[in-house]
DNA sequence: TACACCTCTGAATCTTCCA
DNA sequence: CTGGAAGATTCAGAGGTGT
């Protein structure tokens, strides 16, 4: 057993341990059990030195279902009267958690089935892509401790509806509320929507450095969230299959105690370093926010439509590649920012194309950018094509020259589109 | 029973009319049955000696899990060899529905836990708000039917790794692959992403004109997604409680004959309604695929953006009106629609026109709709303006052309915009 | 048939390079 | 020198393949 200053490690089964535990001491449990999924998960570490392995091949789903049923009738006990209970489960065990927790915490104490969601790899193709678990949110009693979390609105969300105050009308319908002048009132500042049961929070990616190579390990910000609804500062957190330890140091800087339990001794010791040097990845994608990412803008993009393309979105010189290749690389797309010349944004696609192998490269022109004479200065492979709006204005600019009839003009035929290639 | 010509309406419990289906006759069942939400399962927490059994959650449900059973039952033995079965279920039954699944289709033929996720407004405070819910998806054997759906990449992601292949080098590390000069190696055409499951899909608005008015109604694009997934065009859905008859709405929509079963009448009347109604005004839809009309429809005007337009709702033939005018009338814009030819849009933009004095048009060309020679018939004053896609698609078929050199059409001169206009 | 091993993939970080 | 953008790398799944 190893002490931190507010939290303690126990190597071994949890069950003797717990029934060791004061009843009613614990504000939060948070479970992770080895789940039947008979695989031996196996991961080398970052140094690739040595190798974790857990075993969670159980002989049958009774003697599953029975370990699990113990270990869980303890830690009711031991869960005080507003404490409540996380358990994460498997995709693969859900009904069966579900089943058990219903029976031992009563199916009345049910409060959610919290999804993670998060982005993941795989080259499946045959299927959709698992990308979330659950997390199934039980508490001990009707009087359990939350902390409300709030978040942001929706885009869509009508700003009106948020700030003005509300009321029913004659006929019991909701209207917005006036004033004897019949002005809006307003409603005070809001706080943003109540947190949903579904979470979207990054999967621990495979470069960060908050690893620790332990399998199965869950990322700080799902563990910090949890802590942080269900528990005040200085109350007690109990992991009784605490793995790398990531809810005993979200537990430690969220000033809460934890009593965290493993079998493995090698759970236990990397448990007790990341203790000591708690290590939360620096998330670009967690500060700035995914759309941060984007520069393809959607403006851009709803150009292309009728296309078959994909985005990207990581590139300031390529909106998009064609989903069709061309001469062995692929076929790039760019669509001309306003406030650039035609000439720069072909520089910029060129060169951005470059390292991609791309032979092919179109640019949509959003005007003419002050240079009629592109063509002989244009890099080599860039066609441009026009937009819709080039097109409309060029046509309606024609249509003002002194030598274009009006009434003509309404009579003029159709480009044929046929002559953009008479140059081919 | 009512008769639609492919769509045929039950009125009655599901089961003797299951009994009298054909085995192996249909290949998506889509089931979203009433649940008995009223809580008889409300055990009280066991004391800790006895042993966990599912026979407890089962008995405890007994009557409604027989009803479930006896129904799915029969669902099996009417599903195809490559059939599927999707289960929409109610949170507070999700594991009883999962146990029941497994017993009869198998746990090997459980496929995913989908999760349906929406964004709902509420000002509950004290707890999470719930805004998913599950469907589970099985198959009746290993071999059944899925059509991929590709969804985009993470904006995160970076392209040069989709882009370019990779290997091990000597020290078994993933590094990207060189040939002999030092460059990257194309990796091949990029669909996206599998789509996950996880399926954000908004909820349907109050205000929706979808809605039917029948309690808890699906969206359409659920129903679509799992459709378009699981089954191809000819083949049929049988959704066993059909409520309002949104899958066999989708179902019709998709080209796949469906069989829908209720035991109210008010469900199968509306049902009924809701089926010959999107016949009458949305024909055009079975044959052009609902997907690209819908986008087509909401991103129309999106392709205009760089010029100062007035969106035109509700009105078939004008998709929006120049700020500026012309001759004194008003300039307006259509877009053409996917399955549409260019012609006909021309005559209804033409039409539609005709009562605001406008006497100069422009249609916005998505496709050449099989007339290459409009120009003679195109209604006076209408003029044709390409969309980006047309120009990309035409080019890349240009390049195709065997008299083009493949090498020579790589440096192709860029288009030269003015050439539009050397036919005025 | 069962299983070990190799291949492919992409999210998100780490690293490098360039302006 | 510095900050940001582009490029490189890691690793967990899912398949495929060969024994």
């Amino acid at each position: 057993m190893h002490r931190q200053p507010n939290v303690h490690i126990h190597l071994g089964d949890c069950l003797p341990i717990l029934q060791g535990m004061e009843s009613g001491s614990v504000n939060l449990a948070y479970l992770d059990p080895p789940f039947f999924t008979q695989k031996v998960h196996r991961l080398a570490p970052r140094d690739r030195s040595r190798e974790f392995s857990f075993d969670d091949l159980w002989s049958s789903q009774k003697e599953y279902a029975t370990f699990l049923f113990e270990r869980l009738s303890e830690i009711r006990r031991v869960v005080a009267d507003d404490g409540s209970v996380f358990f994460h489960c498997d995709r693969n065990a859900v009904h069966l958690a579900r089943a058990i927790m219903d029976d031992v915490f009563g199916s009345e104490n049910f409060r959610s089935e919290i999804i993670w969601h998060y982005r993941r790899w795989s080259n499946s193709q045959r299927g959709l892509l698992p990308t979330h678990q659950t997390i199934l949110y039980y508490t001990q009693s009707d009087n359990y401790t939350f902390n409300e979390i709030w978040t942001e609105y929706s885009p869509a969300t009508n700003v009106d509806q948020i700030l003005q105050r509300r009321s029913r009308d004659g006929s019991n319908k909701s209207v917005y509320a006036r004033d004897e002048q019949g002005n809006a009132i307003p409603n005070g500042t809001k706080r943003g929507v109540p947190l949903s049961d579904v979470w979207d929070i990054p999967f621990l990616n495979p470069k960060a450095k908050e690893r620790t190579g332990y399998p199965t390990q869950k990322p700080l910000l799902l563990l910090e969230r949890i802590i942080s609804l269900a528990t005040n500062e200085g109350d007690c957190v109990l992991d009784p299959f605490c793995g790398s330890g990531t809810s005993l140091v979200a537990a430690q800087l969220l000033n809460r105690t934890a009593i965290g339990i493993d079998l493995s001794e090698d759970a236990v010791e990397i448990t007790k370093q990341r203790l000591e040097e708690p290590i939360m990845s620096q998330s670009r994608l967690l500060d700035v926010g995914r759309e941060a990412y984007r520069n393809a803008d959607d403006n851009a993009l709803a150009i292309l439509q009728g296309v078959d393309y994909v985005p990207v979105q990581r590139n300031a010189g390529i909106d998009a590649i064609l989903k069709q290749d061309f001469a062995g690389g692929p076929i790039t797309v760019l669509v001309q920012r306003p406030g650039e010349t035609l000439l720069e944004a072909a520089r910029k696609l060129s060169k951005a194309s470059a390292s991609k192998g791309a032979k092919l490269m179109f640019l949509i022109a959003m005007s003419r950018g002050g240079c009629f004479d592109f063509a002989e200065e244009l890099p080599t492979g860039v066609v441009v094509i026009e937009s819709p709006a080039l097109g409309i204005r060029e046509h309606l600019d024609k249509l003002k020259r002194p030598d274009v009839l009006l009434e003509k003009a309404s009579y003029l035929p159709p480009v044929k589109p046929e002559s953009l290639f008479e140059t081919l």
